[in-house]
Order: C-alpha cells, then sequence, then structure tokens
DNA sequence: CGGCATCCTTATGGATACTG
DNA sequence: CAGTATCCATAAGGATGCCG
C-alpha cells in the first residue's frame, strides 16, 4: 500500500499503479496459482497437489485473496462430495501477457553484472 | 524464491523469471526509489527527504540490495562533507518500461468488479 | 553526511487438528 | 471434499542512538 506521511511527488501516480498490478502477485504463491489456472480449470484437491508445500491455510487464504481482488472465480458445485472449481477472470487473463513480459526483466538481471 | 519439495510444472520456467523480475521491485520501497532516480541522481539525503517515512536502516539496506543486485549504481566523492550519489544503471533503466506496462494492470483491476 | 547496530513491532507464511 | 481455527516461526519493516 501506499506509505504514509509522505511528501506527494509525480511518480506517486505511476507507483500507486504499479502497486494495484503487485498486489495481486505478491506473496508466494498467487503467481504460481495464476499461472496454474491459466492452464486449466482446477478445483481445490488440484491446487493442493500441484504446490504440494502450500498449507491449507495459506492456500485457502490466497485463493480467498484472490477471489475478491477479481482474479479468479470461484464456482461451487452441490454434489456429493462437495465440488468447488477455480478459474481465472477475464480480468485475470488480461494480466497475464504483461505478466509474461515481465520475464523481459528477469533476462536481464540473469546476466552478467554490468554497473554501468 | 522458489518454493521447495513441489513436483515441477510447466510454469515453473515462468515463475523463476517473473519471480527474479519481481525481486527488484519487491519490499516496499524498491519501486519508490527506482522511479524516483529515473527523474535523477540523488543523494542519500536527497532520498531521504522525498521518503520521509522509511527509517535510516530501510532506506540503506534497500539501496545495498539495489545496487547488489544491478539496478543502481553507488558513487561516492570524497568531499568533506562527504557526498554519495546513487543512480540508476543501464539494466535498471531497461526494467523502467515494462515496470510502466504494469501500469495497464493496474487500471484494469481498478475498474468495477466483473468476475467473469 | 551517510550510514550501521540494536532492539522492537508487524506482516507473512506454516503445521496441525478439526468442521460443514 | 474443501476448507477454518489455533498456535507458532520467520521475515520485513521501523525507531533510535552512535560512528567514520
Amino acid at each position: 500500500m501506499m506509505p504514509k506521511d509522505r511528501i506527494a511527488q509525480p511518480a506517486d501516480a505511476e507507483y500507486t499503479l504499479i502497486r494495484r498490478a503487485l498486489e495481486i502477485i505478491s506473496g508466494k504463491w498467487r503467481l504460481y496459482l495464476i499461472l496454474l489456472l491459466d492452464e486449466h480449470t482446477l478445483r481445490y484437491s488440484e491446487l493442493r497437489q500441484r504446490l504440494p508445500a502450500v498449507s491449507e491455510k495459506v492456500l485457502a487464504g490466497e485463493l480467498k485473496a484472490l477471489v475478491t481482488l477479481g482474479v479468479i472465480r470461484r464456482d461451487v458445485f452441490a454434489e456429493v462430495p462437495l465440488r468447488v472449481e477455480y478459474t481465472l477472470t477475464s480480468k485475470g487473463r488480461s494480466a497475464l501477457p504483461i505478466l509474461r513480459q515481465m520475464k523481459q526483466i528477469g533476462q536481464i538481471f540473469n546476466e552478467h553484472f554490468d554497473a554501468t
């Protein structure tokens, strides 16, 4: 979020928008969840299998946060046993091209040190 | 960093590169520092004035981290009083266009909720 | 001036048992 | 099956005093 009690700067408008973008992929697992759900709609147990190192609390919490942000959608099917599916929303999908462009930054900083 | 003990997925290569990109803007102040230094080279005290809410420890630590990552450069001028200037490196500058594209994601998620 | 060292508070992530 | 609740561990950020 915005730091408090600071002098307004021209960079603030940019900062705020980029921060909002970062919010959807902050944390250790959100980016993974988005990339996985770009491939398929998945149910809760399938996400757990693909992310074995994440705890129940964190997985459920991150999914809930992404739903609130409007990145993914949660569909409940009142079957027995219960089925819950998670799907990227159109807004979530629209963010993917730019997320994938960020790989370019990653590649730039994989190269050798060049402090010019 | 990469989560440990998980099954390898096709998304891993993407995840790793995007994570590396995120590393340079993770934390509460790095994005601010980069945007400020894109406008001018600044000395330590000037950065402090423009970011009044940041503590000495955090500011100095983040600057050091960005130098280590190769995003910014630290130039020391052995004057009295001492002068230290921070400047974006060419690698740092090359990341800016993509960072600015992320504003598009921010705008998408500023719009009304649309869970399709 | 430009930090670093120390101590403290808060945020994030995790393990595990239990529930609708 | 798909979570919640509780408690715990670690990391990130902050306040402040001191030093080259």
